[in-house]
DNA sequence: CTCTTTTCAGAGTAATTTAGTCAACTATAT
DNA sequence: ATATAGTTGACTAAATTACTCTGAAAAGAG
């Protein structure tokens, strides 16, 4: 995956999802709502995310998504890996070949940070981020304001979910 | 810093920098040769790290660039950050705000991110990826290659190795 | 059967960022 | 003087990103 905000948006929908993974399954107008990701960009990244096999959909009224695999299966990576190119920090993409045909002064030291930065985001589970307090606050806070939306469907200007 | 080509131009560059820096000053278009790097590419990295106080310059005949510090006190990251915008994988920017008004929920796991990138990168220096092997063998064949072409500066077509 | 809700697919595009060039200048050694 | 080398900042082209738009297809409700 590469550090693109494609990649948290991905993260942050899926922890979405995690966070409200009861029976029935979520459809992405609520998460667009929650987290603040339009409708349209929400598809394009669970159409990869159910190609990765990290989600499953049900279509139809009262469909929607759900985990494919426990939380606790789910690591970052895995969530950023499946919309974006893998991370390389690496310029020649792990050929050894970024200056003509020799590799350069930095070769492995890039490898050695890539490396890094996979164990990382390799170390952290949505599982684990669910039963995070500071997690379960922020989400806490966004189902609150999800269901004052719903009570008084007033028009709030820039909100456009007609 | 960003994790961009700009940054791992420049820690090639002063790599390079620090390999050779003995008595003389090395001037860029030695460093451009090596490190096939255009020249003009090469002087705006040094104007930013001769700001930063990284390298020091000589003007003239004669001139060039020197390491303004002990190559063991210059950290990659230091290096990245001279040339690049701090590193900064939240989308906020620190700000907590990156949904309207309140942090998302995924704030703190990429602040883990910019921490864990940094500590690796703050703890290599130039003076110890000097000292590494496979950098000095690089550099050696760097060196033999700037030679051969000084000597015979004919038009290898694409293949200068063999 | 048909209407609505939902996912599915992929083309298209506007904005931003990156990577790199160019031209004109200043300082210094010989 | 003159050649060498750094200094500066504007400029541009290419690539990437972050989306949107259009139009399906599936499935359940009445
Ligand atoms: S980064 Fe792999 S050869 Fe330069
Ligand atoms: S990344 Fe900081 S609030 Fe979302």
């Amino acid at each position: 995956m590469k550090l693109t905000t494609k990649g948290r948006y991905a993260v942050n929908a899926m922890l979405d999802l995690a966070l409200h993974n009861d029976k029935a399954p979520i459809n992405l107008t609520d998460i667009s709502a929650r987290q603040d990701i339009s409708l349209t960009y929400l598809e394009q990244l669970f159409s990869k995310l159910r190609k990765k096999g990290l989600v499953e959909s049900i279509r139809g009224p009262g469909g929607g998504y759900r985990l494919a695999l426990d939380a606790d299966e789910i690591t970052i990576m895995r969530v950023m890996y499946a919309v974006d190119e893998p991370i390389d920090v690496t310029r020649c993409g792990g050929q050894q070949n970024c200056m003509g045909d020799v590799r350069c002064l930095t070769h492995d030291l890039w490898l050695g940070l890539n490396r890094h930065i996979a164990e990382y985001l390799n170390g952290i589970s949505l599982g684990e981020m669910v039963r995070m307090n500071n997690v379960k606050q922020v989400a806490d806070r966004q189902d609150a304001i999800m269901l004052k939306d719903v009570t008084h469907m007033a028009a709030t200007p820039s909100d456009a979910t007609h």
